[in-house]
DNA sequence: TCTCTTCCTGACCGTATGGTCAGATTGCAG
DNA sequence: CTGCAATCTGACCATACGGTCAGGAAGAGA
């Protein structure tokens, strides 16, 4: 019956407190939305007291908001693997792979993100005007240069990039229904490769460079 | 100063009062979730007061429930499109026509939709087990024998349907961030049109019938 | 050891929300 | 015209939620 013996640094106890409550409102706030998600659910899967909660975060909306940055700053640096390839097949392909296994990995975080741009980004907007917008400008004229090198079919970037993360993005966001239609089991490590293999094959056939 | 003369008839007060108070709730629904949505919020926008909801819905879930029902027969009905078609880029163009149509016409539906979904199907885990699995094995099923006929390129049926739902429902459910990337203005026709033609042109010389 | 700051939490509060209900109003059948 | 059932609604209620706070526990620095 020995407790755990060592004594907390002042440090660790915020930083995995702080962890702790983020992870259990990820969750949460994935599972019922913003306006579903109540503290004290956070809390009770966090293992904190709700007012230990708003130690550490003082609203409901600052505790969101740390969650949405958090999601964001994953995806960004996913965003690199695009740069830096050789071949439109290999940026596009690492891209897809990247996003492939986010959505795997964590996507709850995915949820999170959709809902809130479907509920209008009242806490992102100014991401979206800002980082995204030049992230996706700088991607659009790198397809675009690829295209006018000939290295790939016509598209329009904009759109192509849309389809990117609306196809890997699907398979976080909808896995229950992808479950659901799998006889209520998730999808095993063969499908999820299936998955991945067939969405670079259509997609990269689909901008002719396969 | 005259007032609408005519009294209304039984049948059409429910039939309009119906009506007004499920499109009010689609809306609201979709822009705040269902949690964080109001049984008020939905009176104000249909013009009626709050008790009037409840003497037609009894509780905001059957109300809800409605409204996720509708949009799931609307899908339903847009899925003929693909039935009796000659070929599969027939086919399979026209679903995405129909579904971007869709998407563009009816966005608040798709993302109550998704955000139904995404919570875990409460209330249309029935749906999704009985009807739509049906239909899915149904429309694999005449994908499969595109395939083995030699008509298309070997894909994985069901992965295609994901990749088609994927593309189309997110010009509906991210909406928001499509009109933010494209400096704060919505689609225009011209733009909605490249929209379908890229995401037709992409998906269908992905699956070799372009 | 003593003091200060950080950390923790049970109890509490104001408000908003889903839902109820009694009673008024109005279309409708006979 | 009359009685009945459907429609309507302001006022009300119980509850759940976000947030507060006073006071206790526990590291940190001297």
């Amino acid at each position: 019956m020995n407790e755990t013996p060592r004594p907390m640094r002042r440090n660790e106890i915020r930083a995995m407190n702080e962890t702790l409550i983020l992870q259990a409102a990820e969750k949460v706030f994935a599972e019922a939305g913003f306006g579903g998600a109540t503290m004290q659910l956070i809390a009770d899967l966090a293992g904190l007291p709700k007012a230990n909660l708003h130690y550490y975060f003082a609203t409901k909306e600052e505790l969101y908001r740390r969650v949405v940055q958090n999601i964001f700053e994953i995806w960004l640096h996913a965003a690199d693997s695009m740069d830096g390839a050789e071949t439109p097949a290999e940026g596009i392909g690492a891209y897809i792979d990247a996003k492939m296994d986010i959505s795997r990995r964590h996507p709850e975080g995915s949820k999170v993100w959709a809902s809130e741009v479907m509920h209008g980004a009242p806490v992102i907007q100014d991401y979206l005007e800002t980082t995204l917008r030049d992230w996706t400008a700088g991607r659009a004229a790198l397809i675009q240069r690829w295209i006018d090198e000939g290295r790939m079919a016509p598209v329009d970037p904009q759109h192509l990039l849309y389809m990117l993360w609306a196809t890997t993005q699907h398979y976080a966001d909808f896995s229950h229904q992808i479950e659901t239609l799998n006889g209520g089991k998730p999808l095993s490590e063969t499908q999820w490769n299936a998955a991945k293999t067939n969405v670079k094959q259509i997609i990269l056939r689909g901008i002719g460079v396969l």
